[in-house]
Parts: structure tokens; C-alpha cells; sequence
DNA sequence: TTATTACCATACATATTAGTATGGATTCGC
DNA sequence: GCGAATCCATACTAATATGTATGGTAATAA
């Protein structure tokens, strides 16, 4: 109920952002109303008013700083984690899962479908970088054309989806679970 | 415009079901408002309000539908596709990718999120039916224990994220996608 | 054929949410 | 310290959605 932030409630944009963020993956997109933001953050509508023109500002800003947090970070990391094209996989593997990055994907991507001309622009061009890096490792690895573009696929679709899967496995079992796929799909 | 069934606008609950699956594969779940289903039905909210007690009793009833028109029918008709398990498998992801039925599985997940009590829970059994499903067939495959539950896992990440991700192959790449995903994962 | 049920139209009430107008309070350049 | 820009509160409007009350029509059973 109270303020999150420590200060006296002067937000910066990105701080609306990363708040809003945070209510998306807790409580899903249906709660996140302009007020109901506005309460968590202890302020009111006219904050809102003045960082975002209007609410589909906010939403096209939201996805971008969602693409922006969650895309080259990711990537550079990863690409700075190892030497060996393997290695860097299962760093992704591990590195997304465990940040628990995956949340956001069902949310994002039912904004999407209902918004085809800006949501689904910025989501498709997170999409083609992301296939575009997978791939460049499966094609140090040795696999070449459709493999490459096959196993990429299938890889950030068992990143994404294994967050939208209700049935869960225990944590221990989630590491199991991913050494096992990285055999599977790092396989000649 | 005009009402889509042929005779005098009247209905049952199960045309009214499959008339909201339509209008949430084709224009998302924004668009999914009691009267937006009633213009497209040709008929009122009187008929809304006579079928479904309140929104909330809809959308429930929605997810209830798509559990019973796609989970339990797939898995029949693929049960009866072959003898062979493998075969069988390769059947699955035709006939999910062919018959389009991914494509609710972001807007109801994405419901699924938002309520925990009664959505998640139908979606949970779906979940794990789909799961003990796919896995039993890998089990036949000869996969034991962790092996058949991850390839499960990873198939149905697969088929589900396939009609999520935005960057789109050609149909006839599709096609050569999942025999190289189906070589892949029923490899020893 | 008549009474009853199933199904829907209409008109209304209510709640929720987005959006605006305006002024007050801090902070910052100078 | 002072003006200007930054940031937010308050009070309001307007649009959109759900939900209700009630009556009407077509089908069905007897």
C-alpha cells in the first residue's frame, strides 16, 4: 500500500516502467490499470499523465523498455560468458531461466496479437534478433541452415513455453531438465 | 455484419462458445466484449445474460470449451493415426501445427495469469494431460523417466511456441522444420 | 389450442476506466 | 534568491463496459 520507492514519491519514467513490469508478471495484464500502478507507486494519475502521452503510449513504451531490458543484455552476456559456442548455450539456457526472464512472454505476446501495428512490430523484431543470435551458435556448433534455424527455435521455445507450463517441476529438476535438452539439441 | 448462423438468430451456449474462440484467435482478447460477441452472433445482451450467468461464468465456460475441443479430440484422433509410436508423434505435430490449434494458447494463458483460481486450474489439467500424454508416447519410443518427460515438455514448447513466435517461415519450410525437429527429438 | 418454457430485445442503471484542466509544490539553472 | 522547468494532486468529464428488469415472441408439450 504504501510507496516502494524510498524517497519522496518524484518518479522517473523507467521507474513507472519497471513498476509496471513488476505487476505484470505478478498479477497478470488485467490489473494493470493506470491507477492501480499509480497506488503501488504511490502517486496519482497526474504522474502518469505526465510521463505518457496517453495509455497506448504506455503500452508501446512498456514493450520496448521490455525489449530493450531483456534482449541485449541477455545477449551480451551471454556472448561475453565463454569462449567455447557450447558453453555460451548452456549459459543461455541457465541465464534465462533462472533470471526468470520468461515471464513476461505470454503477457507481451496477447498484447501483440491485439495490437498489430506497433506491439507486434516490436515484439517481431525482438523475435528476429533473438532467432538470429540462437542460431549463430548452432551455426558455430556445426549445423547449418534449416538445423540451425530448427534448433534455435526449438530452444527459445523451451525457454519461453517452460514458464507458461502450469505443471512445474521441482527446481533441482529444472537444472536436470535443461542439461538434458542441452544434450539433446547440442547432438550431431 | 449479419449474424453468421444461417436460420433466425437462435442459439446455444455451445454456439456462443465457439463464436468467442473465433473472434479470440482473429482479433485478440481485447476485442472479446459481451456486445462485440453479440453483434457478430446477431443477437442482444438478453441473449448473452440467458446463456452465461456473468462474464466471469464466460470466460470459465470459454476456457472449459477449448479444453474439451482441443485436448481430448487431438489426442483420440492420434491415438488412432498409427500403431507405431513414432508415427504416431509425427502425426501430433502435423496435426496440431496443420489444424491451427496453438493459437489460443497465449490469450488463455494470459487468462490463466490473471485467475489463479479457477482458469490456471483447468489450464493445469490440460497442461497435464498434454504432458502425460506426449510423454507416454516417448516413453513407448523407449525413453525412460526424465528423458520422455523432457522431450515431452520440449515438443509441446515447440508446437505451442511455433504459432507465438511473430517471425514466421514459409508453410512449406514449417513442414521441413517439424521433420527436423521430429528426427531430433526421437533420436537415441 | 393453450399454457409453459426457451430464448431474446429493449431500456435502463451502475461501475470502472481513460482522459483533461488546472493549480500547487519541488527542484534546478543562473 | 528568483524565475523557470519539472513533477504531481485534485476535481472533473466522458466513454465504455457490465449487469438488471421486464416484456415479447417462437417453439414445445399436453
Amino acid at each position: 500500500m504504501s510507496p516502494r520507492n524510498g524517497t519522496a514519491t518524484r518518479l522517473s519514467r523507467d521507474q513507472w516502467l519497471a513498476q509496471a513490469l513488476d505487476i505484470l508478471a505478478t498479477e497478470g495484464q488485467a490489473k494493470l490499470r493506470i491507477e492501480a500502478i499509480c497506488k503501488a507507486l504511490g502517486v496519482t494519475k497526474g504522474s502518469f499523465y505526465w510521463h505518457f502521452k496517453d495509455r497506448d503510449d504506455f503500452v508501446r513504451s512498456l514493450v520496448l523498455f521490455w525489449s530493450e531490458q531483456f534482449t541485449d543484455p541477455v545477449m551480451s552476456r551471454v556472448s561475453q560468458s565463454a569462449d567455447d559456442a557450447g558453453e555460451r548455450l548452456r549459459s543461455l539456457l541457465r541465464v534465462v531461466s533462472e533470471g526468470g526472464y520468461a515471464r513476461y512472454e505470454v503477457s507481451i505476446r496477447a498484447w501483440a496479437a491485439q495490437d498489430p501495428h506497433l506491439v507486434a512490430v516490436i515484439v517481431r523484431d525482438v523475435d528476429a534478433r533473438r532467432l538470429a543470435f540462437v542460431a549463430s551458435l548452432f551455426t558455430e556448433l556445426g549445423f547449418a541452415g534449416p538445423q540451425a534455424d530448427m534448433r534455435a527455435r526449438a530452444s527459445i521455445a523451451f525457454l519461453s513455453f517452460e514458464a507458461a507450463i502450469l505443471v512445474k517441476s521441482p527446481d533441482e529438476d529444472r537444472s536436470v531438465m535443461r542439461d538434458l535438452f542441452f544434450e539433446m539439441i547440442t547432438r550431431r
